[in-house]
DNA sequence: TTTGAGTATGTACGATCGTACATAAACGAT
DNA sequence: ATCGTTTATGTACGATCGTACATACTCAAA
Protein backbone atom coordinates (compact mmCIF):
# COMPACT_ATOMS: atom_id res chain seq x y z
CA UNK A 1 0.00 0.00 0.00
CA UNK A 2 1.42 3.02 -1.32
CA UNK A 3 1.48 5.77 1.68
CA UNK A 4 -1.49 8.67 0.91
CA UNK A 5 -0.99 12.03 1.59
CA UNK A 6 2.73 11.80 1.81
CA UNK A 7 4.85 14.96 1.25
CA UNK A 8 6.71 13.52 -1.59
CA UNK A 9 8.01 16.79 -4.11
CA UNK A 10 10.59 14.19 -6.44
CA UNK A 11 7.66 12.77 -7.84
CA UNK A 12 7.23 15.77 -9.91
CA UNK A 13 10.50 15.23 -11.26
CA UNK A 14 10.02 11.64 -11.99
CA UNK A 15 6.80 12.21 -13.90
CA UNK A 16 8.48 14.23 -15.90
CA UNK A 17 11.53 11.41 -16.46
CA UNK A 18 8.92 9.22 -17.31
CA UNK A 19 7.42 11.78 -20.01
CA UNK A 20 10.38 11.90 -21.47
CA UNK A 21 10.87 8.27 -21.77
CA UNK A 22 7.79 7.75 -23.06
CA UNK A 23 7.76 10.41 -25.37
CA UNK A 24 11.02 9.07 -26.53
CA UNK A 25 9.50 5.03 -27.07
CA UNK A 26 6.39 6.27 -28.21
CA UNK A 27 6.12 9.71 -29.61
CA UNK A 28 3.93 12.52 -28.56
CA UNK A 29 1.15 10.99 -31.00
CA UNK A 30 1.12 7.83 -28.55
CA UNK A 31 1.98 9.73 -25.12
CA UNK A 32 -1.15 9.93 -22.91
CA UNK A 33 -1.50 10.87 -18.75
CA UNK A 34 -2.19 6.85 -18.18
CA UNK A 35 0.67 5.80 -20.33
CA UNK A 36 3.20 8.21 -18.35
CA UNK A 37 1.99 7.28 -14.63
CA UNK A 38 2.39 3.42 -15.35
CA UNK A 39 5.88 4.52 -16.48
CA UNK A 40 6.69 6.80 -13.38
CA UNK A 41 4.33 3.95 -11.18
CA UNK A 42 2.39 6.77 -9.64
CA UNK A 43 -1.84 6.87 -9.76
CA UNK A 44 -3.39 8.71 -12.84
CA UNK A 45 -4.31 11.77 -10.18
CA UNK A 46 -0.80 12.50 -9.76
CA UNK A 47 -0.75 13.84 -12.93
CA UNK A 48 -3.24 16.44 -12.68
CA UNK A 49 -2.71 17.45 -9.58
CA UNK A 50 1.10 18.21 -10.18
CA UNK A 51 0.59 19.58 -13.64
CA UNK A 52 -2.15 21.71 -15.51
CA UNK A 53 -2.64 19.35 -18.23
CA UNK A 54 -0.76 17.25 -21.14
CA UNK A 55 0.51 20.39 -22.51
CA UNK A 56 1.72 20.99 -19.39
CA UNK A 57 3.84 17.99 -18.62
CA UNK A 58 4.93 17.77 -22.31
CA UNK A 59 6.51 21.42 -22.32
CA UNK A 60 7.98 20.95 -18.80
CA UNK A 61 9.37 17.12 -20.35
CA UNK A 62 10.97 19.24 -22.91
CA UNK A 63 12.36 22.05 -20.78
CA UNK A 64 14.12 19.54 -18.94
CA UNK A 65 15.52 17.95 -22.31
CA UNK A 66 16.52 21.28 -23.91
CA UNK A 67 18.51 22.00 -20.00
CA UNK A 68 20.07 18.88 -19.94
CA UNK A 69 21.60 19.00 -23.81
CA UNK A 70 22.39 22.83 -23.41
CA UNK A 71 24.16 21.69 -20.33
CA UNK A 72 26.39 18.85 -22.28
CA UNK A 73 26.91 21.13 -25.35
CA UNK A 74 28.23 23.80 -23.00
CA UNK A 75 30.63 21.50 -21.16
CA UNK A 76 31.78 19.96 -24.16
CA UNK A 77 32.91 22.99 -25.53
CA UNK A 78 34.00 24.68 -22.54
CA UNK A 79 35.91 21.83 -22.07
CA UNK A 80 38.41 22.59 -25.35
CA UNK A 81 41.57 24.72 -24.45
CA UNK A 82 42.25 25.43 -28.02
CA UNK A 83 40.12 26.27 -31.49
CA UNK A 84 41.58 22.46 -32.68
CA UNK A 85 40.27 20.99 -29.65
CA UNK A 86 37.10 22.99 -29.98
CA UNK A 87 37.17 21.44 -33.56
CA UNK A 88 37.40 18.10 -32.08
CA UNK A 89 34.82 18.65 -29.63
CA UNK A 90 31.96 19.55 -32.27
CA UNK A 91 33.29 16.42 -34.05
CA UNK A 92 32.35 14.79 -31.48
CA UNK A 93 29.14 16.08 -30.87
CA UNK A 94 28.10 15.37 -34.22
CA UNK A 95 29.74 12.06 -34.52
CA UNK A 96 29.22 10.44 -31.04
CA UNK A 97 26.41 10.04 -28.90
CA UNK A 98 26.14 12.49 -27.31
CA UNK A 99 22.25 11.37 -26.32
CA UNK A 100 20.98 8.48 -25.61
CA UNK A 101 18.92 7.22 -29.41
CA UNK A 102 15.72 7.94 -26.90
CA UNK A 103 16.60 11.65 -26.65
CA UNK A 104 17.69 12.27 -30.19
CA UNK A 105 14.20 10.85 -30.69
CA UNK A 106 12.49 13.07 -28.40
CA UNK A 107 14.49 16.05 -29.36
CA UNK A 108 12.97 15.76 -32.66
CA UNK A 109 9.51 15.17 -30.89
CA UNK A 110 10.16 18.45 -29.44
CA UNK A 111 11.14 20.29 -32.84
CA UNK A 112 8.38 19.27 -34.16
CA UNK A 113 5.74 19.97 -31.26
CA UNK A 114 7.45 23.10 -31.12
CA UNK A 115 5.63 23.94 -34.28
CA UNK A 116 2.11 23.61 -32.73
CA UNK A 117 2.99 24.75 -29.41
CA UNK A 118 4.12 28.50 -28.44
CA UNK A 119 5.96 27.71 -24.90
CA UNK A 120 7.81 24.73 -26.58
CA UNK A 121 8.48 26.59 -29.85
CA UNK A 122 10.31 29.33 -27.39
CA UNK A 123 11.90 26.22 -25.70
CA UNK A 124 13.50 25.45 -29.26
CA UNK A 125 14.39 28.97 -30.14
CA UNK A 126 16.41 29.41 -26.60
CA UNK A 127 17.59 25.58 -26.83
CA UNK A 128 19.55 26.95 -30.43
CA UNK A 129 20.68 30.35 -28.93
CA UNK A 130 22.44 28.43 -26.15
CA UNK A 131 23.45 26.22 -28.33
CA UNK A 132 25.19 28.68 -30.55
CA UNK A 133 26.71 30.98 -27.73
CA UNK A 134 28.43 27.67 -26.42
CA UNK A 135 29.85 27.56 -30.24
CA UNK A 136 30.34 31.47 -29.72
CA UNK A 137 33.01 30.36 -26.88
CA UNK A 138 35.50 29.12 -29.41
CA UNK A 139 34.49 30.49 -33.03
CA UNK A 140 32.76 34.24 -34.70
CA UNK A 141 29.00 33.81 -35.14
CA UNK A 142 29.35 33.11 -38.81
CA UNK A 143 31.29 29.79 -38.23
CA UNK A 144 29.06 29.48 -35.00
CA UNK A 145 25.74 29.27 -37.19
CA UNK A 146 27.33 26.98 -40.06
CA UNK A 147 28.55 24.59 -37.13
CA UNK A 148 25.31 24.24 -35.17
CA UNK A 149 23.17 23.38 -38.29
CA UNK A 150 25.63 20.76 -38.99
CA UNK A 151 25.34 19.45 -35.22
CA UNK A 152 21.93 18.99 -36.24
CA UNK A 153 21.42 17.78 -39.55
CA UNK A 154 24.55 15.07 -39.78
CA UNK A 155 22.90 13.00 -37.03
CA UNK A 156 19.47 13.23 -38.96
CA UNK A 157 20.49 12.02 -42.26
CA UNK A 158 22.84 9.41 -40.02
CA UNK A 159 19.72 8.05 -38.11
CA UNK A 160 17.59 8.06 -41.54
CA UNK A 161 21.15 6.01 -43.54
CA UNK A 162 22.10 3.51 -40.62
CA UNK A 163 25.71 4.02 -41.63
CA UNK A 164 27.59 5.84 -38.83
CA UNK A 165 29.75 9.07 -40.04
CA UNK A 166 32.68 9.26 -41.10
CA UNK A 167 35.59 11.11 -38.37
CA UNK A 168 37.59 12.12 -41.20
CA UNK A 169 34.89 13.76 -43.86
CA UNK A 170 32.97 15.25 -40.81
CA UNK A 171 36.42 16.94 -39.38
CA UNK A 172 37.47 17.69 -43.19
CA UNK A 173 34.00 19.78 -43.40
CA UNK A 174 34.19 21.62 -39.89
CA UNK A 175 37.55 22.46 -41.12
CA UNK A 176 36.16 23.69 -44.15
CA UNK A 177 33.89 26.42 -42.31
CA UNK A 178 36.57 27.55 -39.77
CA UNK A 179 39.17 28.43 -42.06
CA UNK A 180 36.65 29.99 -44.43
CA UNK A 181 34.65 32.44 -41.79
CA UNK A 182 37.38 32.37 -38.69
CA UNK A 183 40.40 35.01 -38.90
CA UNK A 184 43.61 34.27 -38.78
CA UNK A 185 45.16 33.65 -35.69
CA UNK A 186 48.42 33.39 -34.25
CA UNK A 187 50.00 30.46 -33.69
CA UNK A 188 50.54 30.49 -29.42
CA UNK B 1 -27.64 14.38 -51.29
CA UNK B 2 -24.76 13.13 -51.96
CA UNK B 3 -24.51 10.18 -54.60
CA UNK B 4 -23.97 6.93 -53.99
CA UNK B 5 -22.32 4.22 -55.46
CA UNK B 6 -20.39 6.69 -57.23
CA UNK B 7 -17.17 5.57 -58.65
CA UNK B 8 -14.90 8.34 -57.48
CA UNK B 9 -11.44 7.44 -57.73
CA UNK B 10 -9.59 10.72 -57.23
CA UNK B 11 -11.10 10.94 -53.95
CA UNK B 12 -8.63 8.96 -52.48
CA UNK B 13 -6.18 11.64 -53.91
CA UNK B 14 -8.43 14.62 -52.10
CA UNK B 15 -8.42 12.38 -48.66
CA UNK B 16 -4.00 12.68 -48.52
CA UNK B 17 -4.68 15.89 -49.57
CA UNK B 18 -6.78 16.74 -46.89
CA UNK B 19 -4.71 14.31 -44.42
CA UNK B 20 -1.33 16.86 -45.18
CA UNK B 21 -3.16 19.94 -44.96
CA UNK B 22 -4.65 19.09 -41.07
CA UNK B 23 -1.20 17.58 -40.10
CA UNK B 24 0.64 20.78 -41.33
CA UNK B 25 -2.28 22.95 -39.61
CA UNK B 26 -2.60 20.29 -36.30
CA UNK B 27 0.48 17.96 -36.03
CA UNK B 28 0.14 14.50 -36.08
CA UNK B 29 -0.66 14.34 -32.76
CA UNK B 30 -4.50 16.01 -33.40
CA UNK B 31 -4.57 14.35 -36.46
CA UNK B 32 -7.75 12.02 -36.52
CA UNK B 33 -9.72 10.50 -39.07
CA UNK B 34 -12.83 12.72 -38.07
CA UNK B 35 -10.54 16.05 -38.84
CA UNK B 36 -9.31 14.64 -42.03
CA UNK B 37 -12.89 13.25 -43.12
CA UNK B 38 -14.30 17.42 -42.66
CA UNK B 39 -11.25 19.07 -44.20
CA UNK B 40 -11.67 16.58 -47.48
CA UNK B 41 -15.30 16.89 -47.04
CA UNK B 42 -16.28 13.04 -47.80
CA UNK B 43 -18.06 11.12 -45.13
CA UNK B 44 -15.78 9.24 -42.09
CA UNK B 45 -16.74 5.98 -43.79
CA UNK B 46 -14.91 6.53 -46.87
CA UNK B 47 -11.92 6.57 -44.71
CA UNK B 48 -11.86 3.44 -43.44
CA UNK B 49 -12.91 2.09 -46.93
CA UNK B 50 -9.50 3.83 -49.11
CA UNK B 51 -7.43 3.20 -46.40
CA UNK B 52 -6.32 0.87 -43.95
CA UNK B 53 -6.35 2.66 -40.96
CA UNK B 54 -4.76 5.22 -39.54
CA UNK B 55 -0.96 4.33 -39.95
CA UNK B 56 -1.75 4.03 -43.51
CA UNK B 57 -3.22 6.97 -44.29
CA UNK B 58 -0.14 8.47 -42.67
CA UNK B 59 2.11 6.77 -44.66
CA UNK B 60 0.41 7.69 -47.80
CA UNK B 61 0.27 10.71 -47.39
CA UNK B 62 3.86 11.64 -46.02
CA UNK B 63 4.98 9.14 -49.25
CA UNK B 64 2.90 12.16 -51.30
CA UNK B 65 4.72 15.08 -49.82
CA UNK B 66 7.94 13.39 -49.94
CA UNK B 67 7.78 12.63 -54.04
CA UNK B 68 5.99 16.38 -54.33
CA UNK B 69 9.44 18.01 -52.57
CA UNK B 70 11.88 15.38 -54.40
CA UNK B 71 10.66 16.58 -57.63
CA UNK B 72 10.84 19.87 -56.50
CA UNK B 73 14.47 19.20 -55.34
CA UNK B 74 15.54 17.78 -58.61
CA UNK B 75 13.75 20.51 -61.02
CA UNK B 76 15.57 23.06 -59.27
CA UNK B 77 18.59 21.48 -59.27
CA UNK B 78 18.49 19.70 -62.65
CA UNK B 79 17.87 23.43 -64.24
CA UNK B 80 21.15 24.96 -63.31
CA UNK B 81 23.70 24.83 -66.14
CA UNK B 82 26.46 25.57 -64.04
CA UNK B 83 28.28 24.92 -60.93
CA UNK B 84 27.44 28.23 -60.25
CA UNK B 85 24.23 28.41 -61.02
CA UNK B 86 23.95 24.83 -59.02
CA UNK B 87 25.61 26.93 -56.19
CA UNK B 88 22.85 29.38 -56.42
CA UNK B 89 20.14 26.88 -56.77
CA UNK B 90 21.29 25.54 -53.49
CA UNK B 91 21.03 28.79 -52.26
CA UNK B 92 17.79 29.59 -52.94
CA UNK B 93 16.69 26.02 -51.57
CA UNK B 94 17.92 27.28 -48.12
CA UNK B 95 16.75 30.58 -48.26
CA UNK B 96 13.61 30.64 -50.66
CA UNK B 97 10.34 28.82 -49.82
CA UNK B 98 10.56 25.95 -51.97
CA UNK B 99 7.57 24.85 -49.63
CA UNK B 100 4.79 26.63 -47.77
CA UNK B 101 4.77 27.21 -43.68
CA UNK B 102 2.08 23.70 -43.85
CA UNK B 103 4.28 22.05 -45.74
CA UNK B 104 8.07 22.17 -44.08
CA UNK B 105 5.47 21.46 -40.69
CA UNK B 106 4.65 18.25 -42.39
CA UNK B 107 8.22 17.18 -43.02
CA UNK B 108 8.84 17.47 -39.69
CA UNK B 109 5.87 15.66 -38.61
CA UNK B 110 7.05 13.11 -41.44
CA UNK B 111 10.62 13.31 -40.03
CA UNK B 112 9.46 12.84 -36.36
CA UNK B 113 6.58 10.13 -37.02
CA UNK B 114 9.67 8.29 -39.25
CA UNK B 115 10.72 7.57 -35.54
CA UNK B 116 7.92 5.17 -34.78
CA UNK B 117 6.83 3.74 -38.29
CA UNK B 118 8.98 2.05 -40.42
CA UNK B 119 7.35 2.92 -43.83
CA UNK B 120 7.82 5.95 -43.13
CA UNK B 121 11.51 5.53 -41.81
CA UNK B 122 12.26 4.33 -45.34
CA UNK B 123 10.43 7.10 -46.75
CA UNK B 124 12.96 9.44 -44.66
CA UNK B 125 15.77 7.40 -46.17
CA UNK B 126 14.56 7.72 -49.53
CA UNK B 127 14.34 10.93 -49.63
CA UNK B 128 17.77 11.62 -48.01
CA UNK B 129 18.96 9.34 -51.53
CA UNK B 130 16.95 11.33 -53.95
CA UNK B 131 17.73 14.77 -52.52
CA UNK B 132 21.43 14.12 -52.46
CA UNK B 133 21.23 12.37 -55.85
CA UNK B 134 20.26 15.49 -57.00
CA UNK B 135 22.86 17.37 -55.74
CA UNK B 136 24.84 14.36 -57.15
CA UNK B 137 24.07 15.98 -61.00
CA UNK B 138 26.88 19.04 -59.86
CA UNK B 139 28.73 17.85 -56.69
CA UNK B 140 30.57 14.82 -55.87
CA UNK B 141 29.40 13.13 -52.90
CA UNK B 142 31.37 14.78 -49.91
CA UNK B 143 29.81 18.29 -51.17
CA UNK B 144 26.31 16.74 -51.87
CA UNK B 145 26.32 15.99 -48.29
CA UNK B 146 27.31 18.63 -46.94
CA UNK B 147 24.92 20.84 -48.98
CA UNK B 148 22.08 18.39 -48.28
CA UNK B 149 22.37 18.36 -44.39
CA UNK B 150 22.66 21.86 -44.67
CA UNK B 151 19.39 22.70 -46.71
CA UNK B 152 18.05 20.39 -44.24
CA UNK B 153 19.02 22.52 -40.90
CA UNK B 154 19.45 26.26 -42.08
CA UNK B 155 15.59 26.43 -42.44
CA UNK B 156 14.79 25.05 -39.45
CA UNK B 157 17.16 27.44 -37.50
CA UNK B 158 15.66 30.03 -39.33
CA UNK B 159 11.62 28.67 -37.93
CA UNK B 160 12.78 29.37 -34.50
CA UNK B 161 14.64 32.52 -35.29
CA UNK B 162 12.16 34.48 -37.08
CA UNK B 163 14.44 36.19 -38.77
CA UNK B 164 15.14 35.74 -42.67
CA UNK B 165 18.50 33.88 -43.92
CA UNK B 166 21.28 36.36 -45.26
CA UNK B 167 21.59 35.32 -48.63
CA UNK B 168 25.31 36.04 -48.98
CA UNK B 169 26.09 34.46 -46.08
CA UNK B 170 24.45 30.97 -46.66
CA UNK B 171 26.63 31.95 -50.18
CA UNK B 172 29.31 31.91 -48.74
CA UNK B 173 28.66 28.88 -46.27
CA UNK B 174 28.22 26.90 -49.76
CA UNK B 175 31.13 28.42 -51.66
CA UNK B 176 33.49 27.06 -48.95
CA UNK B 177 32.50 23.29 -48.82
CA UNK B 178 32.26 24.00 -52.71
CA UNK B 179 35.82 24.63 -52.53
CA UNK B 180 36.94 22.37 -50.41
CA UNK B 181 35.76 19.38 -51.57
CA UNK B 182 35.66 20.13 -55.57
CA UNK B 183 37.97 19.40 -57.77
CA UNK B 184 39.93 21.58 -59.51
CA UNK B 185 37.74 22.43 -62.65
CA UNK B 186 38.31 24.04 -65.84
CA UNK B 187 36.82 27.74 -66.07
CA UNK B 188 35.19 27.15 -69.76
C1' DT C 1 -6.22 15.12 21.16
C1' DT C 2 -8.20 17.90 18.18
C1' DT C 3 -8.23 20.28 14.17
C1' DG C 4 -7.39 22.62 9.88
C1' DA C 5 -4.49 23.11 6.03
C1' DG C 6 -1.97 20.90 2.70
C1' DT C 7 -1.00 16.72 0.01
C1' DA C 8 -2.37 12.87 -2.68
C1' DT C 9 -5.44 9.46 -4.74
C1' DG C 10 -9.15 6.59 -7.02
C1' DT C 11 -13.00 6.87 -9.55
C1' DA C 12 -16.27 8.42 -12.52
C1' DC C 13 -17.96 11.21 -16.51
C1' DG C 14 -18.53 13.04 -20.98
C1' DA C 15 -16.04 13.45 -25.19
C1' DT C 16 -13.66 11.54 -28.72
C1' DC C 17 -11.21 7.97 -30.68
C1' DG C 18 -10.55 3.99 -34.47
C1' DT C 19 -12.98 0.86 -36.77
C1' DA C 20 -16.50 -2.80 -37.94
C1' DC C 21 -20.44 -3.51 -40.42
C1' DA C 22 -25.24 -3.51 -42.14
C1' DT C 23 -27.16 -0.95 -45.53
C1' DA C 24 -27.68 1.42 -49.88
C1' DA C 25 -26.71 3.17 -54.35
C1' DA C 26 -24.64 2.49 -59.01
C1' DC C 27 -23.05 -0.16 -62.56
C1' DG C 28 -22.26 -3.97 -65.92
C1' DA C 29 -23.56 -8.24 -67.62
C1' DT C 30 -27.14 -11.01 -69.15
C1' DA D 1 -35.63 -5.66 -66.74
C1' DT D 2 -33.10 -8.35 -63.55
C1' DC D 3 -29.49 -9.42 -60.72
C1' DG D 4 -24.83 -9.97 -58.81
C1' DT D 5 -20.75 -7.12 -57.96
C1' DT D 6 -18.51 -3.19 -56.83
C1' DT D 7 -18.44 1.14 -54.66
C1' DA D 8 -19.71 3.94 -50.92
C1' DT D 9 -21.94 5.50 -46.65
C1' DG D 10 -23.98 6.27 -41.92
C1' DT D 11 -24.20 4.55 -37.64
C1' DA D 12 -23.07 2.28 -33.70
C1' DC D 13 -19.82 0.08 -30.39
C1' DG D 14 -16.17 -0.62 -27.23
C1' DA D 15 -11.91 1.45 -25.93
C1' DT D 16 -9.46 5.14 -24.48
C1' DC D 17 -8.92 9.80 -23.77
C1' DG D 18 -8.33 14.22 -20.48
C1' DT D 19 -9.85 15.91 -16.48
C1' DA D 20 -12.87 17.11 -12.42
C1' DC D 21 -13.63 16.09 -7.88
C1' DA D 22 -15.07 13.78 -3.58
C1' DT D 23 -12.47 11.38 -0.62
C1' DA D 24 -8.57 9.92 2.19
C1' DC D 25 -4.42 10.57 4.35
C1' DT D 26 -0.49 13.28 6.85
C1' DC D 27 1.40 16.49 9.52
C1' DA D 28 2.11 20.46 12.44
C1' DA D 29 0.15 23.67 15.42
C1' DA D 30 -2.83 24.47 19.18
Amino acid sequence: MVARGANDPDRRERIIAAALEVIGERGVHQTSHRVIAARAGVPLGSLTYYFDGLSDILEQAFASLAARMAEQYRASLQGARSRDEACAAVVDLICGSYATTDEVRALFEMYSFGNYDAKVHDLCRDWLLVSRASLGLHFTEPTARALDALVEAFPMHQAWEGEPLDRDYVAAVVQALVERFEPARDIA
